[in-house]
DNA sequence: TTGTGTGGTTGCATCATAAAACCATGCGCC
DNA sequence: GGCGCATGGTTTTATGATGCAACCACACAA
């Protein structure tokens, strides 16, 4: 096989996540839908994309539970796109890249935005992970274990 | 150009993240790193990758300043592949990916692994975004805003 | 019926990826 | 000091993924 290798059946959930959303087109079409927009149209001319692609993309975004296609909205007889809570649940990882571009970027002064909390239009905190009792964790303070079975193993 | 659409001068963070680390194998590759890996074989013996493909992403991810080779370390005579500060500051990347995993995949009971404080074994809290003063934001409490110019326009 | 705009699909050229073969170096061994 | 083997890659070659352009389908209007 020279496929691309999906990582499917993978354990770690990072992977798992990657063979949903990590090819180059799912996290800026994710971005432009947690904007707001809906349409086919708009996607393309918004990312500047191929349509084939795009219509690929849509297509397995909407299998994997991302994006739901609801048949109207605007009278228009065609159907729009709309994340699930499971599409808008991609939004941290989006923080955490426009972050680490923010703080790690060569060119900072080539990057146009800022993101901002919309009431007091500042710039919101950086992502910080914790621990159960609050404490701020590094990498290095952090490992992996094995996940617990389920109780009674899901029967 | 029937190229792979670079992001590299796009003005979005995030499509500038996703230039560096965007592809398939880099993210797994840091997440390697970040549990100490640094030698070539075990980097692909460990993801199970084609020997190619590792040398081009190890090479394109110093080039980004994400990996250093050091000239040794354990004794043998060959390089090693170390992350940077830039390569650390990914994890919260890697942490977002796996907790959407951990939240939102169809069949978690495949998911092999927790990440849990160190300390105590406890897993950690979900990342969260808040402003400045604390609160927490929804992607809907949030906007972009155009970044201000640096002061005297870093002549 | 023709024309236009939206929402795609199809065809074909090119690029990226993957597997395997090959090459280079270092080292144990006799 | 030549032989085999492990490590760390590079080269070769086949195929899947991507991108552009052209085409098709449908709705609506004149």
């Amino acid at each position: 096989m020279v496929k691309r290798t999906s990582f499917e059946g993978d354990a770690c959930p990072i992977a798992r996540s990657l063979e949903a959303i990590g090819d180059w087109w799912s996290l800026l079409i994710i971005r432009e839908a947690l904007f707001g927009v809906r349409r086919f149209g708009e996607f393309q001319s918004n990312l500047g994309m191929a349509k084939n692609i795009l219509s690929v993309r849509l297509r397995a975004m909407v299998d994997h539970g991302i994006l739901t296609t609801a048949p109207a909205s605007d009278g228009s007889a065609y159907q729009e796109y709309v994340l699930t809570p499971k599409g808008r649940g991609v939004f941290p990882v989006l923080v955490a890249l426009r972050q680490w571009s923010e703080e790690f970027d060569d060119r900072p002064e080539e990057i146009a935005t800022i993101l901002v909390d919309r009431d007091k239009g500042r710039p919101v905190k950086k992502l910080e992970l914790r621990a159960e009792d609050g404490r701020l964790l590094t990498p290095a303070e952090t490992t992996l274990k094995p996940r617990p079975a389920r109780r009674r193993s899901a029967g």
